[in-house]
RNA sequence: GGAGAGAUGGCUGAGCGGUUGAAAGCACCGGUCUUGAAAACCGGCAAAGGGGCAACUCUUUCCUGGGUUCGAAUCCCAGUCUCUCCGCCA
């Protein structure tokens, strides 16, 4: 949610930025609506220090009056409700205005790479994909799942399951032992205000998985990553300075409709409606997001260097960042079946941004009250490093080796093979 | 599922139709005292929004949404959540 103060003082340049954030409707509405507003807040409140007046003299002659008054502000009133939730419903689908430092170009071509770490291995064979691996083994099995629920989802299996299972320990064992993270386990549904708060709604609202417990109740969502529930974790919150920063990680599966991705990543387990992710999150006084946005991409490919899995380090343009990002890198790690790098974490700052929508906020030394910053990051996603794993680790005749820091999480075994 | 109780500032907790943005305590901040610290004492301490260059000032907010009233934290209705007891169950 933005600052319409802020807005409104620099609104050329807000345009030109919104512009690279691939908004096109016209917000020049925005302004008008903002002046009406204010304009029918003014009004309002002569009226209602008129009528505080008359009820603090306490004289009859006046009850009249008063109640006159009373009619005057109704009507205002909900003129001015409406003009401000126009304003808000416009306000709240507009996306993060992105750091400085961040490419500006209309998707992902622009942009950046930049780095490349560890070394991709020469099969003497043609490496097989990770379903055409899971498949052999018989631990992954698509065609069960559609059979049970549908498309885009997957049975694994036996000694993959364990590996899957082995990864989520071994990547939150890490985080919370050397990065300082603290571990949660937490509720898998959101309500729809909390949803709003990280900016899953009111605008991807089609991407999620609503449940509801009955008729009556308020509709819940499936949480489409812990980011939804950890940094709500503070909304409507005035956090203690000392509490901060706060760093959260946890495992949890992870919800998506993947509208809008159809005939995308079809085959295999890339792209589901359901998956496995362990999710970093830091609340931070606002001032600190830059140098947490480095800590916790560090954190995420420290994951990757341990596993000495390949990968590269992309910073993402202004037309391809997220809703709420400020600044995103992504991490994407080397597949040899696909010859190519893919999306396995996205660490992103999120400003004030979501704190605004959360009313999430801390005082400062002054006891100034400041909106906190929040930032979230996978470390990674756990059903991608399975797929990393099996590709960079398979061997010729179908057998997995397991990665060394992965081995105590497997009962020491140093591969999966074939039965 | 059945029967009750409740929701007030960062926290605990009073208030139950007007002078209450809200007592008191804790926490926090500043000061006095002290070699330093603690204790004691004195003072400060809600958020959001509007207007103003500013000093400042106005409005709103006591779970949420309606209602009664000249006037609501206080009364009425609906909803949400929490707690206690009984039943059921992982």
């Amino acid at each position: 949610m933005h600052n319409i103060k802020v807005i409104r003082e620099n609104f050329e340049e807000f345009k030109k930025i919104m512009k690279s954030r691939n908004v096109n409707f016209d917000l020049d509405s925005l302004l008008d609506l903002d002046k009406e507003n204010r304009k029918l807040i003014q009004e309002k409140e002569i009226l209602e220090m008129e009528k505080k007046k008359i009820s603090k003299l306490k004289d009859k002659s006046l009850f009249s009056k008063s109640k006159e008054i009373s009619s005057n502000i109704e009507v205002i009133n909900n003129n001015q409700n409406l003009v401000n939730q126009k304003l808000n419903e416009i306000l709240s689908s507009i996306p993060n205005i992105p750091l400085k430092d961040v490419p500006v170009g209309k998707d992902e071509n622009f942009n950046k790479i930049l780095s490349k770490h560890g070394d991709i291995k020469n099969f003497s064979f043609k490496p097989l994909s990770h379903y055409e691996i899971g498949e052999k083994l018989n631990m992954l099995d698509f065609d069960l799942a559609t059979k049970t629920t549908g498309s885009r989802f997957v049975f694994v299996k036996g000694k993959l399951a364990a590996l899957e299972r082995a990864i989520s320990n071994f990547m939150i064992d890490t985080h919370t032992q050397l990065n300082g993270y603290t571990e949660i386990s937490p509720p898998l549904m959101a309500t729809d205000d909390t949803m709003y708060g990280t900016g899953q709604l009111p605008k991807f609202e089609n991407d999620q998985f609503e449940i509801k417990i009955d008729a009556k109740s308020d509709r819940k969502f499936l949480i489409p990553t812990a980011e939804v529930i950890l940094t709500n974790m503070v909304k409507n919150q005035i956090v203690d300075l000392k509490s901060l920063p706060m760093r959260l990680v946890a495992s949890t599966p992870c919800f998506r409709k993947e509208a809008g991705s159809y005939g995308k990543d079809t085959k295999g387990m890339i792209r589901q409606h359901q998956f496995y992710k362990v999710e970093l999150v830091s609340i931070v006084e606002n001032s600190n997001c830059k140098d947490e946005l480095e800590r916790m991409t560090n954190c995420a490919t420290m994951i990757l260097d341990k596993l000495k899995l390949p990968y590269r380090k992309i910073i993402l343009s202004t037309g391809d960042m997220g809703f709420s990002a400020e600044k995103t890198y992504d991490i994407e790690v080397w597949l040899p079946s696909e010859n190519k790098y893919r999306e396995i974490s996205s660490c992103s700052s999120c400003g004030t941004f979501q704190a605004r929508r959360m009313k999430a906020r801390y005082k400062n030394k002054n006891k100034d009250s400041n909106f906190v910053g929040t930032l979230n990051g996978s470390g990674l996603a756990v059903g991608r490093t399975l797929i990393a794993i099996l590709e960079n680790y398979q061997n010729e005749d179908g057998s997995i080796i397991i990665p060394d820091p992965l081995k105590p999480y497997m009962g020491n075994i140093d591969k999966i093979s074939v039965n």
